[in-house]
DNA sequence: AAACGGGTCAACCGCTGGCCT
DNA sequence: TAGGCCAGCGGTTGACCCGTT
């Protein structure tokens, strides 16, 4: 596969944009939107390449930007996020507002990396951070999972509201996530068939999210970079995690956003108590 | 005032995966 | 199924800014 030479085609203006294109680019897309970059820069009379075009457009020219600097609890928001998420920008990005990852990915390296190397606030140490492998490595069956989750609620927490421990969701380092919604008592189960996507836990950290006392909120898949579509329904474990950190930032507060992507998902928000 | 060096951030590069034919 | 195109992503670069010497 040959692939087609972007920007280094003869004639086409590289380096920082001026505002005069700028205002050509604006102007252009919000008269015809942005269909196809490739095309855009000649459609809309720009030497530049659809990359550079689109890359302009979504970093710096969007309207929805936010300017400025970043407030102590969107840098809060982004460590919490990378501990989750690692170096995936985009899905950190998905989390706030206004914010693009190519703004995000600055900001960690020049700001928020400095800041917890000098605090010695390493993932690690905060303990938000476990080998995958610790988890079972039998998968259970949905029912199982019910069950397992149902008896270490035996203490003093509903069952609802337990959260399954890494021990007690079992997983296999090397498979899919699959599942399905017990709707006969508001529990979600799921089998674990890859962690490649999965956010790392300790024994802290569930600790943590055990001694929340929250309601039950769902999650989007996406921010593990999977779909949706193919992975609703979510599991206890995820739900719980984000549950964990949405308490403790503000960060997900709306309704609507919830029952947005639960529909997205192609599930139903009468299912979970919000 | 000039030189230097570190910090910042917009932009580029190269790769990946999805979609279409 | 393979090839080609495209958007999107994360890593990297380099120009610019600003404080220090």
């Amino acid at each position: 596969m040959v692939r087609a030479p972007c920007c280094e085609k003869m004639g086409l203006k590289k380096g920082p944009w001026t505002a005069e294109e700028d205002q050509i680019l604006t102007n252009y897309i919000q008269l015809h939107g942005h269909g196809n970059w490739r095309a855009l820069p000649k459609q809309a009379g720009l030497l530049r390449c659809g990359k550079s075009c689109r890359l302009r457009w979504i970093n710096y020219l969007r309207p929805d930007i936010k300017r400025g600097n970043f407030s102590r609890e969107e840098e809060d928001t982004i460590i919490k996020l990378h501990e989750m998420l690692g170096n995936r920008w985009s899905a950190i990005a998905a989390r706030l507002p206004g914010r693009t990852d190519n703004e995000i990915k600055n900001v960690w390296h020049t700001h928020l990396k400095k800041r917890l190397e000098k605090n010695h606030v390493t993932p690690e140490i905060k303990g938000r951070s476990v080998d995958i492998s610790t988890f079972d490595h039998e998968l259970k069956t949905d029912q199982e999972l019910v069950d397992s989750s149902n008896l270490a609620a035996g203490s003093d927490q509903t069952e609802e509201h337990r959260p399954i421990s890494p021990q007690q969701c079992s997983s296999d380092t090397s498979s899919l996530i699959t599942g399905d919604i017990d709707t006969s008592n508001n529990n979600m189960c799921m089998k674990i068939e890859s962690s490649d996507d999965f956010p790392e836990m300790d024994e802290n950290f569930w600790s943590e999210v055990l001694s929340a006392d929250n309601s039950r909120i769902v999650s989007d898949f996406s921010a593990f970079g999977t779909e949706p579509q193919l992975q609703f329904p979510f599991s206890p474990l995820v739900i719980e995690v984000e549950q964990f950190y949405a308490t403790n930032s503000n960060m997900y507060d709306s309704t609507e956003y919830w029952h947005d992507l639960f529909t997205r998902a192609g599930g139903s928000l009468d299912l979970l108590e919000i």
